[in-house]
DNA sequence: TTGTCAATAAATATCGATATTTTTGCAAAT
DNA sequence: ATTTGCAAAAATATCGATATTTATTGACAA
């Protein structure tokens, strides 16, 4: 009788369930940049077939985490200073445009939502890792989320992933709770539901530009 | 007859292969927008095995050309007006960026590369279409090439490609070329190569509204 | 007629195995 | 000692087949 157990493991495809584990691997620095990322190897780690890891693996290099060498195989995308210079710069840009449009289309819905993920967020703060991350690219991804424009959504949220991994490598993921980031989030927060969009946009660039600053450091011997 | 691979098929890879044909065919509209994607059909239709189609379409939902659906297969990626006008703002900003960049860090080479592009492309014009776009293309994707940003050159090429789908849509692609491009070019070209980054945007930016003028109307049924 | 459900058909996702291609290691020659 | 060439080993790319999942059809009940 099985109406109370969750041996579900098939909610997922094998395809999704590599690609997020993989993806979180590098993400992580589990998975080192650079390293070469040998399909059998990352079979037996998974615990899964060939075909899903290599189509995964296609699928991350969407995401410009992983790198295709032409009949070589694949390999971890490698870091440096100017790749992650280069991502900060470009989220400034876009995500400035994407939140000032986001507020210009503003809604009572969309208020709702911000202040749901930001309350979200803030209960994630204590304990698991992995589900304040979560909860916080929501909150950020819900900021830019009413701009009515996908593609340029969906490249914020791949610059954000690229962004992550740079956290921890510089700071191994540990201690980057430790500034007061959440007064922070508040004033976006605040100037976003305020509708005011200068207040708004100069709280969020604040924001990255303070963590850009704080990482630069650890990152310089890259 | 588009099996445009002649006697030596195996100077690269299967899967690169499909990738180039299955975007052609998209990008013309042989696979007409929205349509679903069947293995079994672009495998037979392609004289290659399912995996390498598997994988093509895999990389092409990174150029935002198909859709993943979760466990029910692919699609060709739906066309909207919308989506049009989307594609044609992103456009606008980020070229922007990429172009007023390039002239900030000109160099002789630079310079000499967008004489030569443009040279190619003037040569591409009688004749061959396909010819044609590549020449196009590479003249553009040249004009952003001197930015030193390589994410930055990643999206501005996939939101080239992304238009031209419209292109074709909107005209069949035949009588794209009555207007004259030819002179709008020359001016960015002038402008860029005389280091003027106000002209060589304003250039650039009527150059794409002018296009996206003239593509609305017959898309407006979309 | 309309809606539901089961059986069937189609298509996808995944696996295991094979054929290429690339890398590695070692010996021979300059 | 360094380099060149060739075989052995490893890894990748691809194929063919199978197992799941999804879509379709038609019968039966409301």
């Amino acid at each position: 009788m099985n109406l109370i157990q969750p041996a579900d493991s098939k909610e997922t495809s094998a395809t999704r369930a590599a690609y997020l584990t993989l993806r979180n691997m590098i993400l992580t620095g589990e998975l080192v940049a650079g390293e070469k990322l040998k399909i059998e190897q990352l079979r037996a780690r998974l615990d899964t077939g060939a075909s899903p890891v290599r189509e995964a693996l296609s699928l991350l290099t969407s995401d410009m985490l992983v790198e295709r060498l032409d009949q070589r195989g694949f390999r971890a995308a490698p870091a440096s200073l100017v790749n992650f210079q280069e991502i900060l710069t470009l989220r400034c840009v876009m995500e400035d445009m994407a939140l000032r449009q986001s507020i210009e289309n503003t809604t009572p819905e969309w208020e709702e939502s911000l202040v749901l993920a930001h309350h979200r967020m803030k209960r994630a703060t204590g304990g698991d890792i992995p589900e304040f991350e979560d909860a916080h690219k929501a909150f950020h991804m819900a900021l830019l989320n009413n701009a009515g424009s996908p593609i340029l959504l969906r490249y914020c949220g791949q610059l954000y992933d690229l962004n992550i991994r740079y956290r921890y490598l510089a700071a191994a993921g540990t201690n980057y709770q430790k500034r007061d980031i959440a007064s922070e989030h508040e004033d976006i927060l605040d100037a976003a539901v305020a509708g005011d969009a200068d207040a708004a946009s100069t709280a969020l660039m604040s924001h990255y530009r303070v963590t850009g600053d704080y990482l630069t450091g650890p990152l310089s011997d890259l």
